[in-house]
This record gives structure tokens, sequence and C-alpha cells, in this order.
DNA sequence: AATCATGCTCAAAGCGCTTTGGATGGCAAC
DNA sequence: GTTGCCATCCAAAGCGCTTTGAGCATGATT
């Protein structure tokens, strides 16, 4: 069923059925509601492809995923991210297109979505330091909005992010006062921007209190449970190993806590450890009282508001670009104790 | 940069600048070339909205995904599934296109993505028992695979699994072999098909070898940490506990071997656990010595060879449907060993 | 020299919608 | 009885592409 039968149907323009349809006032309330009640009846549905193109927009919004051609990793935080963004989408009639991508061929992802006028706007997945993507977006006049923030660049964007700098100063602060003195921090890809705001609130409340930064205690990898396993490992078995690890998520703390226990140590005992926790929905951090004492900020409502933002740029393309920074809430679950003398 | 433009600028017809570009063979090679060159230059690519209404393709394949309500779950397995999907697509040219849905209103996403010829088809996510979808997308006459099967519809349809029954009366033969006589399962939700097939495989080891099934060591759940940690504990406190664990995630495994350290016991000594992987980049199950003995089977890989067998069914629509049932490896990691006597 | 393929190119229609710029008719006001 | 003004409705153009059905050289064949 397309317009033009619907209208027929009806003994009506097409015009007529798509301004009732679309809630111009040019039409009789009848009439109006003659038309919805056929449309309803035949479950006629407008083509977005057909409306796209009439209208010059995508109704869609496109979602680049980089993946780590290395390992090839997909980020676990995108499956909430995108639940999140998906509901806002739905809501407003957008359609969500994917991506997925490897690292270098990402530039030619976003010319051809922009080229083949195929999305009204991209979300920026995993800035990294100097992101060259947002000079890109820029450059190709393409609406965009970045899921955290990219140092180094003096553009201004539309963002969303966690205080990622606070949230790991005040973990590493809560540490501190429990008497721990050798924290460690095992980090994701420092090249990434969030990574390296953590270590900097992280270096940060360690100066403040006049805390050697050790670069003994701190690694930074692609997080997965293995690589906290292997990196808290590594640290309790050498010389002066630490007695609180801070950890960058809790794929990682769960490999940190495998490492700490195979050693017959007990974590929020003999060693502490506070995490960021993303909120996603298959990995809770127990239930009541949580495992893990962490940084926490759910990364679905991080992709609901991102959305809403990204789509009210689109639809006001003068108003000036938006940020939110999300604190992080600190949590203290059983993970965590008193430094040991 | 459209056709118009570009033909106008190499001084050729629209017709033939198209001929060229999607490889017809009534155009002069000299030509084509130019045309490619240009093409090339002007970083034309064709709007896929308004090829899409000339062709009546839609050049796109929708996911559907259901996230259950009560817990606002995201499948945790669906991040890499996707990945490997997209890799075939953007080989074909096809975009991807996400909608992320709440379970009661799926048939209307369907009924919307039929009717908006906004796919070409689709993929199943998370089949259920007699699930209810695949009727409906037979009706509607939208193409689509299914990431598993539903048991109890008779209707044929193009599909990919693994084969999880096997996998689990394996799993449960080899604790059995190792002297283990009650071993427990894990499973997701039995309306889920898959858990329902893995209860059937492990359920008719037992019976094979004269073993009980008792439902006092059989839990089933959305497939969380906590849900492992709450099931394990639960089955390790009772009366007369299991000696083996079969779990249907390494998520939920996680929460197991929690729930045993947490008791002084150790995995694989006095408790077994065996889990199926589905090979999450982000989770491995160790590296070179897998953590726990596992079925596993790559989810990305099912994702890439179900997204080829939809496009090549679009492609050839007489075609008969397809299926690939895929067997879990059985590998051995250090969550096993034999029941102590 | 007339005819016929062959190879290359083009104008125009059509895909399903929105939107512009009228047309039509009824009714109140003069 | 005009005029003017709403309130409704419509025909047709246009969005950017593909594709049908022809047209025009060119060189080969009779």
């Amino acid at each position: 069923m397309n317009l033009k039968e619907l209208s027929q149907n009806l003994g009506l323009s097409q015009t007529t059925v798509s301004r009732a349809l679309n809630g111009y006032p040019e039409v009789s309330p009848a009439t109006r509601a003659r038309v919805e009640e056929a449309a309803r009846a035949f479950n006629y549905r407008p083509s977005n492809r057909a409306k796209g193109l009439a209208t010059g927009q995508a109704l869609a919004i496109g979602h680049v995923i980089p993946v780590s051609n290395k390992h090839e990793m997909v980020n676990p935080v995108f499956g909430d991210f995108i639940a999140g963004a998906g509901e806002t989408y739905s809501r407003h009639g957008y359609e969500m297109i994917l991506s997925i991508v490897a690292d270098e061929d990402e530039e030619q992802v976003y010319r051809g979505l922009k080229s083949r006028r195929a999305v009204d706007g991209v979300i920026v997945h995993g800035p990294r330091m100097d992101d060259a993507r947002i000079a890109l977006l820029h450059d190709l006049g393409l609406p965009f909005a970045v899921h955290g923030r990219a140092s180094g660049i003096e553009l201004p964007y539309t963002w969303l992010d966690v205080n990622n700098r606070s949230a790991f100063a005040r973990a590493t602060s809560f540490l501190y006062d429990l008497g721990h003195r050798r924290i460690a921090l095992i980090n994701g890809l420092e090249m990434m921007d969030f990574a390296h705001r953590r270590r900097d609130g992280y270096e940060h409340a360690l100066v403040e209190r006049e805390l050697p930064v050790d670069p003994a205690l701190m690694r930074s990898g692609e997080m997965t449970e293995v690589f906290g396993y292997r990196s808290a490992g590594a640290m309790l078995d050498g010389e002066n190993p630490p007695t609180a690890i801070l950890c960058s998520s809790l794929i990682s703390a769960l490999g940190v806590r495998r490492a700490i226990e195979e050693r017959g140590l007990r974590m929020g005992r003999n060693v502490s450890v506070v995490t960021h926790d993303d909120a996603l929905s298959y990995l809770q951090n127990g239930d009541d009282v949580p495992i893990f004492t962490a940084t926490r900020s759910s990364v679905r409502e991080a992709g609901r508001r991102l959305a809403a933002m990204l789509l009210d740029q689109i639809a006001k393309p003068h108003k000036a670009t938006q940020h939110q920074l999300l604190e992080a809430e600190l949590m203290v679950g059983q993970s965590t104790g008193p430094a040991l003398s």
C-alpha cells in the first residue's frame, strides 16, 4: 500500500492524504479522521526512502563502531549504549544505522555516510586523544555528537562524558583515606581519551597527597578479563606489591580478583580493589551489596541522553554545541577495606 | 555532488554515467575509466535512498534486538554477533539497521520495517520456543534468517545454530567420565530455545547413564554474573550438593566461581565447572590454558555466516531455505577435575 | 551502394513521497 | 448581486537514481 493507492481508495488527492497524515492544518478534521482511519486499516506507512528523498532528511543516525583490528575487540559497553540511544531514536521516529569498522577505514566510512546521504548525523564512539574524526566531521558538515571527549581538540563539538578525572581522583583519595599508600592503576589503552583522564585524576590525587607516581604500579591495555588478571598478578608478584588496585573496568576487575584469590589473598582484606562500573545490564556489580567498590555511571543512560542531544542539534542547527558531564557515584562494596599495617 | 552534476561535468548523460558506475557492458572502456576517475575525484557516491527508490531494494538488513523489559537486559552476545554480521554487510554494500525493542512491541517493529520498506530482510535474534515471529515474518513475506532455532515451528526457514544439545550432552558425559554423579545445570531462561536444547542434551546424557534428573540441581534464569553466583551458592549450601556444575554462559560461570571460592572450595578440585563459551572478544576464557573447561563456539563467526546466508537468500528468493548447525568444541581447561571420592 | 550488425550513447519515464502554487466553492459583508 | 475571504482540496514539479526503448555512427557484409 502506497500513498497513491491509499488516496485513490479514499477518493482524495495524494496531497491531502499526505497533509492529513503529517498534521498539516489545511485539512478538515473530518477528512483527517477518515484518512487516519484508512491508513490504520491498510497498515499504511510512508516509505522512509521516498520520504527522505523528498525532504532531504535521512531520518537515521549513524553509529560507527571502531573495532580494534589487533584483537577484533568490540567494546562491551557498546551494547548497552546502543540500547539507550535506540530508545531515544524510536521515540523520535529515527532509525539507527550501524557500521562496524576497522580503525583504519573509519574515515572512508564517515565520508561514505555523508556522500550517500545515509544519515542525518553520527555518534562518535571511543574518542581518542587528538581524535582526527572530530575535525573530519566538522569539515564534512555532518552533525555529530561524541560519547566522551577528545583532549587536544579545540573545535567546539557536542559531547557527553563521565567525569573520569574526578571519579578516579575520588577513588584514589578514598583508598588513601583507608590507609593505602601503594595504589596501582590498571587502565584502558592510554590512546583512549577516557583512560588518559582517569590516569590524570589518579596521578593528581597521588601528588596532592605527596605520594610518588610509580610507573611500576601502572598498566594500560585493552580491558579484558585476562588483562586484569595478568596485570594484577604481575604487580602482586613484584617486589613491593600494591595494597590497593584501581581498575578501569568491571571485566578487568574480575580478572584482578582472580589473580588475588589465586595467590591465597582475599580481596577487600589483603588487597583492596576499586573499579569503574558502567552499569552494564548483564554484568551487575552484585545486587544489594556491591561486590566491588566502584565509581559508577550508567552507559545506557548516557546513550539515551547523547542521542537526544544529537537529535536536538539536528533540529536546531544554529544552536551552540551542548555538553554534559556526568558525575560517577562512588559506591562502597565488599572489595575495599583498611590497609593492613 | 549528484549524478546529474557529475554527468554534466563529464558531458555525458546520466544513463551512461550510471551504467559505467554499475558495471554494465554497454559502455566503452575508455568512457568507463573516465567516469570512474571523475567519480573518485569528486568523491561521488550514489544516494542510497534514491537508488533504493529506483530499484525497489533497500540495501539494508534489519536486526531487531529484543530487550527483556523486566531487566532491560541486552544480551552480551549481541555485540560480537553484530560485529561479525557487519563485516559481511559492508563487503556486500549493505547497511545494517538496528531496532532495540521491548518484547511486546516486536510485532509492530517487524510490520513497520516491512511497510516502510526499510529493509530487504531481517535477522531474528534470540528465538524462543514456538516463536511467533517466524510465522509473522513468513506471512509478511519479509526474508529473514534466525540465529538459533525455534522448536515447535513447522515452517521452513533459514537458520544457523550451535548444536546446543550435543554440546551439553558431551559436557555432561565428560563430567560423568571424570566420576561426577551429581551434576548441576545453571541454564538460561527456558523459554529461550537454546536453553531448552541445552537442558535436553544434559538430561539425555544423564538418563543414558542412568543418573536421576534432579530438579534440585537445575536452575534457569537470565544469565548474569549474579544469577550464576546465587544459583551455585544455593546448590552448594543445600544438602547433597553437586560436585560439578554445567553453566550456560561464561558470565554466569564467573559468578559460579565466586560462589565456589567464597565457600573456601577450589574450582577444578572440589567442584568442577563446565561452561558454554561464546568466544566474546572482551571476555576470553583465559589465553593459553583456558580458565574454564568449555563448550566453545564463536558467535562472531555465527554473525558472519548467518548474514551471508540471508544475503544469499535475498539474492535468490526461490532457493530453498538454508541451515547450518555448528558443533561446539569441548575445550578442557582448569575448572574440571576428577570427582573426589 | 545499400543493408545490417555492433557499439555506444541518450531522453524520458518512473520509484513514492513532499510541497508549491493554484483552483474551487461556500459564505459573510458590502 | 458583487466582492472578498476562508477553508478545503488538488495537479504537478521535484528529490536522485535506474532502466526502457531509441537513436546514431561506424565498419562489415552483401
